[in-house]
DNA sequence: ATTATTGACTTTCCCTGACTTTTGATTATA
DNA sequence: TATAATCAAAAGTCAGGGAAAGTCAATAAT
């Protein structure tokens, strides 16, 4: 068995047995219990407990540092998932203006929401952003967004 | 948990349970009720309660000193321009924690609305974008969202 | 070729201790 | 009495160390 696979396993454990469907985990101590080196959760993290899986990760550095994988639960939120999960790895604005509206429209997200999360990619947010990387930035930036909406 | 935590929320409760929104502490004192040295206050104070999260800091030194912390209430609008403003050209996630929180504990966003910021600005939305980069998305990224909430 | 794994290095955050500065009180002095 | 010197009790500053997570490039395994 895979080391990334008994990682894995591990925190999904933790979710399975919390209440809140949230492993809060601190990585060196995960890392020398599984026995491998930490930046190896970072690579489980990165590649198994994205947003597309429905996943979101949050950290916190220095002392009395952690890390938490919070499970969306999965409701309401098939519908969500499936317009994530719809959504490619590249995102042009006007694409983001009809994801959300018709979200807004079909009352998954409030309009606020949809306006916020247009303004989050908006040109004008992303004036520091070569060009290249626009379109990959708006997608990541769109589905973590969405994710906080189950 | 953290001290600087403890110290914190021992900070905010005084000023929730004032009238004023003032909490006048004893930098010492305090020091020796959370179990920490006198300047981990100062830190605390330094980088949780600032001018830019609408906080003010007075203090006093020598024979009957005091530290006072006073939370500034403004209208909406002019509180969250205040905010905006005070955000410069780049912001880390730290940052941006403090600052949603802030903004959500004093009602000026919502809960929801926190969460969908940090999530557009957090590490796994910006995997694209080569890190010297971020800082100065986050910074436009979470201004224009603020603007969205005027 | 893709996926795992590691290790070296970086960054962030927390906390302390030694030292400085300010201030009010007290005491000494002209 | 008025002023100067001294003292003690606060708060402020800053460098540094330690703890934790993040990054990335190189290598190994499948």
């Amino acid at each position: 068995m895979r080391l990334s696979d008994i990682i894995a396993q591990r925190i999904l454990q933790l979710i399975e047995e919390s209440e809140e469907n949230i492993a809060e985990i601190q990585r060196n101590e995960l890392a020398s219990i599984v026995g491998c080196a930490p930046s190896q959760i970072n690579y489980v993290l990165s590649s198994r407990f994205t947003p597309e899986q429905g996943f979101i990760i949050e950290s916190r550095r220095g002392g009395g540092g952690y890390v938490k994988v919070s499970r969306i639960k999965l409701n309401r939120t098939s519908a969500i998932m499936h317009i994530i999960n719809s959504i490619g790895c590249s995102l042009e604005p006007m694409e983001v203006r009809v994801i959300t509206e018709n979200c807004s429209q079909s009352g998954l997200i409030t309009e606020s929401t949809a306006r916020l999360i247009q303004a989050a990619v908006s040109t004008s947010a992303m004036v520091s952003v070569p060009q290249q990387y626009r379109g990959f930035l708006r997608a990541s930036i769109v589905k973590q967004m969405l994710l906080t909406q189950i």
